[in-house]
DNA sequence: GTTTCGCCTTGATCTTTATCAACCGGACCG
DNA sequence: CGGTCCGGTTGATAAAGATCAAGGCGAAAC
């Protein structure tokens, strides 16, 4: 048995690309639909239901999730404010939506998005589509590869870097939530955000605000 | 309560040797493009290389993965005959693909494929798009919140369907590539089997040949 | 035919994370 | 002001899976 201490990277951990398609959102992608005000914890939309529809964030955040049949709880992504969702393989909702908090949505049905006959909006639909195919992939990897304190320091600087505000992030979600994402228990979670305080690398106000104190080590720590 | 020391892991990726001259014909059969041979574990694309080529698989099966900087490795997905890989969210490929046998495939630049021009052509891009996206949303909830033997028996009743055996499948992988798929190390993989086969479900026959003696029960195991 | 090598299996033990349980602290309420 | 509720934290213990180690088996090499 070969305990090691913290290595040294080979190589360097290089910060994830801008995140293009995200801007694409946020600058190219208008919806025009109707607003939608959804309170905490309520359904946007159901596994089953019919998936001809498109939602963008303008406020709060959502949750996107699959459950297995005896209740073990998975949760595919966030969407956060400027987060476009509810595009699925299929032209039913394979995943449940709910809001984390109260949250306004604008809603579009998918046709206004990506046309055929209209080459910018078929392109915006297909970055769209292609954002959750990479993030899917990243948390797969992440699922299947990483530790625990690897998969929430992860989350720790995605969630900062989405969330714009720099080295200080209010959670919209809950330790549960953040569990179900990372495929850990409540109690792991909580016992990491602890760990990575004492460590000095993160300073917790609140159980939802955290401040990063050590953002390159957090970075480092992904692996 | 102290960061605990990070543990290096005892079996790292290494990157096989480049690969000789292709051996590369014209296709005569009505497939998009130009055949392409490529023996066991050679690469057929890496990470960081242009994403502009589409590869269907014609005969014999692939590997995608990625890799953590320290070794670690995930597989993706597995591609066999009939399968198409290669459409990546970014104009560079963000997994590497290798052969796992001596494989045939028909390449094709991806605009042969999804010109927007081209209704028909555009839709099959989609539909194959969002057929990894759908299987890579799968994979993350198997990996989130499913037990080894969950994990095991998902993976054997999925080949069995894509091989399209019945009850018989021919493994093109090997127990590690197993593992890295399924998130799980070799040592377990090969036990669960064990077991399975102990338990009655299913039946080796040489370590690579499994006959699925209870699918109905294979299939409720895998929750 | 025998040796060798790579992959697989099995056993023993250790580590990480889950589980079970208690407690804490702020918000809301009587 | 005290009670209760709810999410979060912490502690003790258990379980699943990883790690370390040894041996087996079959295909290719000698």
């Amino acid at each position: 048995m070969q305990m090691q201490p913290i290595l040294v990277p080979r190589r360097l951990y290089q910060a994830p690309p801008p995140p293009i398609a995200r801007q694409v959102e946020t600058d190219e992608i208008r919806l025009i639909g109707v607003t939608m005000h959804v309170s905490r914890d309520q359904e946007v939309f159901g596994e089953g239901e019919p998936a001809d529809q498109v939602y963008k964030v303008v406020r709060g955040a959502v949750r996107g999730f699959r459950v297995l049949s005896d209740g073990r709880r998975q949760i595919c992504d966030f969407y956060l404010p400027g987060d476009v969702f509810g595009i699925e393989p299929s032209d039913e909702h394979r995943i449940t939506a709910e809001a984390l908090t109260d949250t306004v949505l604008v809603v579009a049905r998918r046709s206004a998005l990506g046309d055929e006959s209209d080459g910018a909006a078929s392109r915006r639909l297909w970055a769209l589509a292609m954002n959750e195919l990479r993030r899917s992939q990243d948390h797969a990897l992440t699922l299947g590869r990483r530790s625990a304190s690897e998969r929430v320091a992860n989350f720790l600087v995605d969630m900062a870097e989405r969330l714009g505000g720099g080295e200080n992030l209010e959670l919209p979600m809950s330790r549960q939530d953040i569990a179900d994402y990372l495929g850990l228990t409540i109690e792991t979670v909580s016992r990491t955000l602890t760990q990575l305080q004492v460590s000095g690398m993160i300073k917790m106000a609140g159980c939802r605000s955290i401040h990063l104190r050590k953002p390159r080590a957090l970075t480092e720590l992904c692996a």
